[in-house]
DNA sequence: GCATAAGCGGAGTCAGACTCATCTTATGGA
DNA sequence: TCCATAAGATGAGTCTGACTCCGCTTATGC
């Protein structure tokens, strides 16, 4: 789909609509959205939409890929400015915030979950490796235990994201990654 | 529905066979079972199932209520048992134990979390009472921070318990866990 | 310009949740 | 014991929303 020959202009620019489009509706509508609400507000038709993608479900992947794409990009940076705990704490507030945009988006992983989706797990396995570079810093700085992978903390914040219920839920989740964020650090006692 | 007249004895008879069937198909079940299959597996038609549960939704959440009923009644025999923090400790992997015996539960119940059903708020509140109970002990005790909330510390697992992923889950959940743990005592240093 | 293959549209198919008109049976009273 | 009757069961049919398919349109290379 990808190798061959580049995208005709116009399959690239429906293309680039059709993820914006479906971006937009991911983090902002109540429910779900329904794939002709968003072929039909990127401008095209419903065929069209599945020339670009073989499924809703791989729709969504797309823009979840992009979506983490843009944040494993943080680590390198926040290292740059911050102390390795300090990034480290900040790197998962800011995915936190991140994921806390959205409702609809994270009601839509849920079912790509089920689907052990190899993109998925490319995703995850970047995102664990953002991860890493953080807790190794940590780990030789002294200032973050070094028995947790990035994976396990991955899951972690992967889960904590995902639960998206009613009311104030960003508040909640930022205080949960603070408690994880807690259990991380070492030569610290916790509050009483 | 439930207050007037009590059930007729083959309706309370199909009700409960439906609950057992949609229950052994939520914990069993690779993806999400089909109202069909339940009702077929209990020996009833689809108009029956409909006729005791308004919808899909609802057939799970009744499934899902009973399950928390049975995991409320825990606190109470653990601090019997054990000091506060290590009832804690094992209510937090009972319930991801619990958790971790049903994919097709946890798909179900994000599908739920969407329809912002009372009855998964009053599950909610009946599960942070509970988590209360052994935080407020833990807390007189001195051996458990006091400036986390049942309802926080419920976020964290309800959400470390959705999230199932494909491989080795029950494993990571449990270190998750643990870490969680470690974050929510005081008076120990963590491993470092 | 033209040929042609890539891309698009949208009515149609299909699956699975849900309904309703009709038949069946538990139950309480004579 | 039997009957009246309302509660309950049934399953073919409806409806909704994801996905398909084929004829039409258009970008692109010569």
């Amino acid at each position: 789909m990808s190798s061959s020959r580049p995208l005709r202009a116009d399959a690239r620019r429906n293309r680039e609509a059709l993820l914006t489009a479906a971006r937009e509706a991911f983090l902002s509508k109540e429910a779900d959205a329904h794939v002709e609400d968003i072929a039909r507000s990127a401008g095209v038709a419903v065929g069209t939409l599945y020339r670009h993608f073989e499924t809703r479900e791989a729709l969504i992947e797309e823009v979840y890929r992009q979506e983490v794409d843009e944040l494993c990009a943080a680590p390198a940076e926040l290292l740059d400015r911050h102390a390795p705990d300090e990034a480290l704490r900040r790197f998962l507030l800011l995915l936190v915030e991140h994921a806390a945009v959205g409702k609809g988006m994270a009601v839509a992983l849920g079912s790509i979950m089920a689907t052990d989706s190899p993109v998925f797990d490319d995703a995850r396995r970047q995102m664990a490796q953002a991860l890493d570079r953080l807790l190794d810093a940590g780990s030789v700085a002294g200032s973050i235990r070094g028995d947790v992978g990035g994976r396990t903390l991955l899951r972690a914040l992967g889960a904590i994201c995902g639960m998206h219920a009613t009311d104030g839920w960003t508040d909640e989740a930022v205080r949960i990654t603070a408690i994880l964020f807690d259990g991380l650090r070492c030569g610290v006692r916790n509050p009483g």
